[in-house]
DNA sequence: AGCACGCCGACT
DNA sequence: GTCGGCGTGCTC
């Protein structure tokens, strides 16, 4: 006989962040996983809570007085107990509350109990009525209708054979509202209410689509993972150049898993979830497919979800946090473009959703397939290691070339005296594709919020002599700075290279790049796609369809026009600036911009017609730049993998960057300092405990955040930097430990391994 | 987080 | 003499 069970309230704050036992009610049925109505505090104030234990005696003392659970919120578990074993090691190792890592798995909507399942009232006839004598019953002696309205609706419910909607009635017969509730009445129609699921699918046009043929390459692939399907265990890097049908081999592993009755998840980075990704999977996966996004609304959200947990589906497909679908039976999660940065949560709890899979797939004996064009070095590594066995497909399907790839060196365009941001290979190829009625691609990268120095003459650009970083222009200070140590250079007014007074501070922005290809080009209808032009809602897809409509010629944007396009009618894309990328102040600068290239360069030429991209930049012998060119990820990964190992950069270090933020500039220095002084003691303390060298911790160093005021307040970090060891845990410990035991209202935010530093 | 208990200043 | 400030401590 259960009579207590363990609850975890839904307040998110680290004093009440535990168990506590309520008494059950006789009778009240509740497992593990359900959540209920609990009295707690002083007040008693009625507080939502996990269950999270069942037990038959209450062990706590006799000073503690039981209250009872008030009802239960949902008749069936919002999370099945592989989710809360997930949960407790996300709180584990992001070092978050329990509670937090509870609730991502399940809707907000869920909480608070407010929302409302949809219900829809429908009509029908019953089917052991006979038609002929209903109709007849409505009419006059001589056979002509009685009321018209009503004979015609009747026919048509009743024609129907199923429910109708009565609003689909009246579309059909205009103004027969009132006669239909005149049949409800009289009994010749029936009425009933069902739940309905409000879908982001429901609107979507069915249409069907048969696996396809698989090429040598891709059967190799889909049959490793289908044998790993079989043995319940598999962790797998597919590395497919892009346009090498990497979604086919997803889409027969997933079948595979779907086949034997299980379910599978697919992560996809939430740019690249278009309406026109989704239709893919639906065409060939069905009904029984749920899409969890950002951009749903509240009803939609919680009736995927619903749906997933009451097992209506078998293949999720959804960005970062669809790592936490309440699915059960998990035999596949695949991760697309495994090496996009949106993968990482920004807030606490500070998740990697690629993690989060591969630990979810230990748990459930699922397979795990990371894919990706550019992996990322780390990833590339582990698969080197044997942690991941690596897949290739290193051709296109249908044996399309991969695009031509042209680097374009600015600095000879500047001495040639061409001072427009358009190279003379680029301004040609644009001219022939606009000549034949093919469309361009512009690509522009101008993210970040610093600007690098570089001298026009000869590229060179300012890098610390300690970090290997780029330097930032500080504007105030007229000097430049490392963002990762704070040292300071004076900036010449000639480049130290080439002795030329051409330094100057990098910035385009695509307002210019239209304004100057509408110089070139006046007859040329050119759409921007930026931050400035994608507020609203859905104006991403809209861009991006008027363009795949063809109502203009040229697209000019960011990182948004690089993934997953394909259009086949582009067949010249343009990179402007790589240089922006190649020098923001972070050491994966190299990496993120081998990546962009490639992604970038792989939208040209996705149909028969061949692509020519052009890629400008001041620094062409880069071997980002150059590799990149050459579609040769293995040169670049072997490069990249001795940079980071001979500086000690991750994946062979760690990076913890503790933030502070306060708006009295002296007292948050003095609470950062000190706070570097303490947690570097913690840290060498753990470490020499654990019987490691001190040196494992490479440094730790209090210096002003790049970004040194935000919202008011000023910025101030801590950054450690610790060798990736086995004693690296044992540091992360004392670092969480010290953290955590000394939180103030100066601490901001604990962070490993940010995405980026500002 | 939210609420009660508790021990010191300016009001009827 | 009491109303109320928010510091401290606890929540099954």
């Amino acid at each position: 006989m259960l009579l207590f069970v363990q609850v975890m309230v839904d307040i998110a704050h680290s004093n009440v962040d535990r168990l506590f036992t309520y008494a059950l009610p006789d009778a009240l049925p509740v497992a593990v996983g359900q959540r209920v109505l609990v009295p707690f505090g002083a007040g008693n104030k009625k507080i939502e809570g996990f269950v999270l234990g069942l037990s038959e005696r209450f062990e706590g003392g006799a000073n503690i007085a039981v209250k009872p659970v008030l009802r239960v919120m949902e008749p069936y578990p919002a999370l099945s107990e592989e989710q809360i074993a997930l949960a407790k090691w996300i709180a584990a190792s992001y070092d978050c509350l329990l509670v937090e890592a509870l609730r991502l798995m399940i809707p907000v909507q869920l909480r608070g109990g407010k929302i409302k399942e949809k219900i829809e009232r429908t009509v029908y006839f019953p089917a052991e009525e006979n038609i002929e004598a209903a109709l007849a019953s409505l009419c006059k002696k001589d056979g002509a209708p009685r009321a018209p309205l009503q004979y015609e609706a009747l026919q048509l419910v009743a024609n129907c054979k199923a429910d109708m909607r009565i609003s689909d009635i009246t579309a059909f017969i205009p103004g027969s509202g009132p006669a239909v509730r005149a049949l409800i009445n009289r009994g010749l129609l029936k009425e009933r209410g069902h739940e309905v699921y409000r879908s982001p699918l429901r609107d979507m046009a069915i249409t069907r689509d048969a696996p396809k043929e698989l090429n040598a390459q891709q059967r190799l692939a889909a049959d490793a993972v289908g044998a790993a399907l079989d043995a319940h265990a598999g962790a797998f890097l597919l590395h497919g150049v892009t346009g090498s049908g990497k979604t086919e081999v997803y889409m027969h592993a997933i079948a595979k898993a779907v086949q034997e009755g299980g379910t599978a998840i697919v992560l996809v980075p939430e740019i690249a979830l278009t309406p026109q990704a989704v239709e893919r999977f639906r065409a060939r996966f069905g009904e029984r497919i749920a899409v969890l996004h950002s951009r749903l609304s509240a009803g939609e959200r919680y009736d995927e979800w619903r749906r997933i947990r009451l097992n209506k589906v078998d293949v999720v497909i959804g960005a970062r946090s669809a790592v936490f679908a309440p699915l059960s039976n998990i035999r596949l999660i695949v991760v697309d473009e495994e090496h996009e940065p949106s993968y990482r949560s920004e807030i606490t709890p500070r998740y990697s959703a690629v993690e989060v899979a591969q630990r979810r797939c230990r748990l459930n004996g699922a397979v795990l397939l990371l894919g990706s064009a550019t992996p990322g070095v780390s990833t590339y590594l582990k698969a080197q290691r044997g942690k991941l066995t690596l897949l290739r497909l290193t051709e296109r399907v249908q044996n399309l070339p991969m695009p031509k790839v042209l680097v374009a060196d600015m600095r000879a365009e500047f001495a040639a005296g061409n001072t427009s941001v358009f190279s003379a290979p680029l301004y040609d190829r644009l001219s022939a594709c606009f000549a034949a009625g093919e469309q361009a691609i512009l690509f522009l990268n101008r993210r970040g919020y610093s600007t690098f120095v570089s001298c026009r003459g000869c590229g060179y650009v300012f890098t610390c002599d300690a970090c290997d970083i780029s330097m930032t222009y500080h504007k105030q200070e007229d000097a430049l700075k490392c963002h990762y140590c704070g040292s300071v250079k004076h900036l010449p007014k000639v480049c130290p290279e080439c002795g030329k007074p051409y330094i100057k501070y990098f910035g385009i922005g695509t307002q210019q790049v239209e304004e100057q290809l509408h110089e070139h080009f006046p007859s040329v209808r050119a759409l921007r796609m930026d931050m400035d032009t994608t507020h609203g809602k859905n104006a991403h897809y809209e861009i991006l369809s008027a363009f795949e409509r063809g109502e203009a010629q040229a697209l000019i944007g960011t990182q948004m026009v690089a993934k997953g396009l394909d259009m086949p009618n582009v067949t010249v894309v343009g990179v402007i600036a790589a240089d922006a990328t190649l020098h923001i102040p972070d050491y994966r600068s190299g990496e993120r911009t081998f990546q962009l290239l490639t992604q970038v360069a792989g939208r040209a030429g996705r149909a028969q017609k061949s692509g020519q991209v052009v890629i400008q930049t001041y620094t062409p012998e880069h071997p980002a730049i150059q590799l990149a060119a050459r579609h040769d990820y293995i040169g670049f990964y072997t490069g990249e993998i001795e940079r980071r190992r001979s500086a000690l950069f991750p994946p062979y270090s760690l990076f913890v960057r503790a933030l502070f933020a306060h708006t009295d500039e002296a007292l948050l220095c003095e609470a950062a300092s000190r706070f570097a002084e303490g947690v570097e003691k913690a840290v060498q303390g753990a470490l020499s405990k654990a019987g490691a060298d001190v040196r494992e911790l490479i440094f730790c160093a209090c210096a002003r955040a790049p970004i040194k005021r935000k919202q008011g307040q000023y910025r101030y970090q801590v950054l450690l930097k610790l060798a990736r060891t086995a004693h690296a845990s044992a540091a992360m410990q004392a670092i969480y430990a010290y953290t955590n035991a000394h939180r103030s209202e100066y601490f901001a935010a604990l962070e490993v391994n940010p995405q980026d530093m500002f």
